[in-house]
DNA sequence: TGAGCATACGGAACGACGCTCCGATTTTGC
DNA sequence: GCAAAATCGGAGCGTCGTTCCGTATGCTCA
């Protein structure tokens, strides 16, 4: 009997030696050739930097985004399993919202291309974009409820709609020394902490 | 000898009467299309649209940023005019700077995908980037300038950086019913009008 | 009016891309 | 060892933006 599949790959019905080594090729020259040419580099590039063929690549991660997803997923998960964390550890919600937002915004800035990607309305990337949502969504609404129900924030946000004006913000931050992603995210929260700027 | 280009093409080195009858013919096509599809529509269903041959396209838009300037100059420039007119017209210059703002942003959320073209890193919409910038950055920089003298704003924010981040926020803001990008620009200017969140 | 030419037209063709498909090759269970 | 099954490599398809060039057309001047 095949053992547990446990979703890494671990031991499913014992992949092939040679097919297990190219999936860690792979994930490690995506990963190199995401720094240099962003996430959405030729997928050729990927399977010639790896030194594998096409089918190679198609076969391990069926859409272009399941490939990216492979590639950050311990990033996306450490990110979310902070946010309880950070609750838990800081003085205020709201202090440990904006910490978390930090965390998320500093992930997007350095993967070059990764939020363009995000927001891209291309079917491509639904994948991707539904897996950022699944996990992170959920940490927000926690953090998001934490910080209202202490009075902190004006009522109304939802944590979709904060993490993708995020996204959208980061969008395109590298290699604009003019635009500082950060700055305009923390202008954002600093809107969003106001309790209200007409109920005074 | 030839007269005066003046600019539109109104009579240059007197361009042949099907040349000026195609290149209105495109501007109307494009513009639909660009409605129905987005601004990154296929160049092909343009021209089959347009009932013209791909050639025809490039002689009169050398690029396709060129296309999406000439439609949409008009609204551009409109939207410039605005700015120095509603510092005269409203009460406080942070009026003038939020009605400017949401000027720009409901012009650039019914135009599908256009926003998106717009943070586009790749080389092929630099030209349009080049246009918004040069025609919008100095009437934000005056109404940005006003307000910071006036005191109402934290001063340090340049024009491009909110442009980009207003436009960022717009980024596929039409098809997704739980984001609405003119509420996390509000949010955004709410963020920049109080004067320092730490100061006090 | 019509000849001649600059100008404009159409669409085939090119390169780059994402993705699929299938014959060749390797691994594995027996 | 051997055959079946899994995997590999890369040619090939469809789409896109853009270029190129032979052909058609409007304009000018006699």
């Amino acid at each position: 009997m095949p053992e547990v599949d446990e979703q890494a790959g671990r031991t499913s019905r014992r992949k092939r030696a040679d097919a297990r080594r190219n999936e860690q090729t792979l994930l490690d020259a995506a990963a190199s050739v995401f720094v240099t040419s962003g996430v959405d580099a030729p997928v050729r590039d990927i399977a010639a930097a790896a030194g594998v063929g096409m089918g190679t690549i198609y076969r391990h991660f069926p859409t272009r985004a399941d490939l990216v997803i492979a590639v950050y997923r311990h990033q996306v998960d450490a990110c979310a399993d902070a946010g309880p964390a950070l609750l838990a550890s800081s003085s205020t919600p709201h202090a440990a919202l904006t910490q978390w937002i930090d965390l998320f915004v500093d992930f997007l800035v350095t993967k070059h291309g990764l939020a363009a990607a995000l927001q891209s309305d291309s079917a491509r990337f639904e994948t991707l974009h539904a897996y950022f949502l699944d996990r992170l969504v959920p940490v927000c609404e926690g953090l998001l409820g934490a910080a209202a129900a202490a009075g902190e924030i004006r009522p109304g946000m939802g944590a979709y709609e904060l993490l993708r004006a995020v996204g959208n913000l980061c969008v395109g931050a590298d290699g604009d020394t003019h635009y500082d992603a950060r700055r305009m995210v923390r202008l954002l929260i600093a809107g969003l902490l106001q309790p209200s700027p007409a109920s005074q």
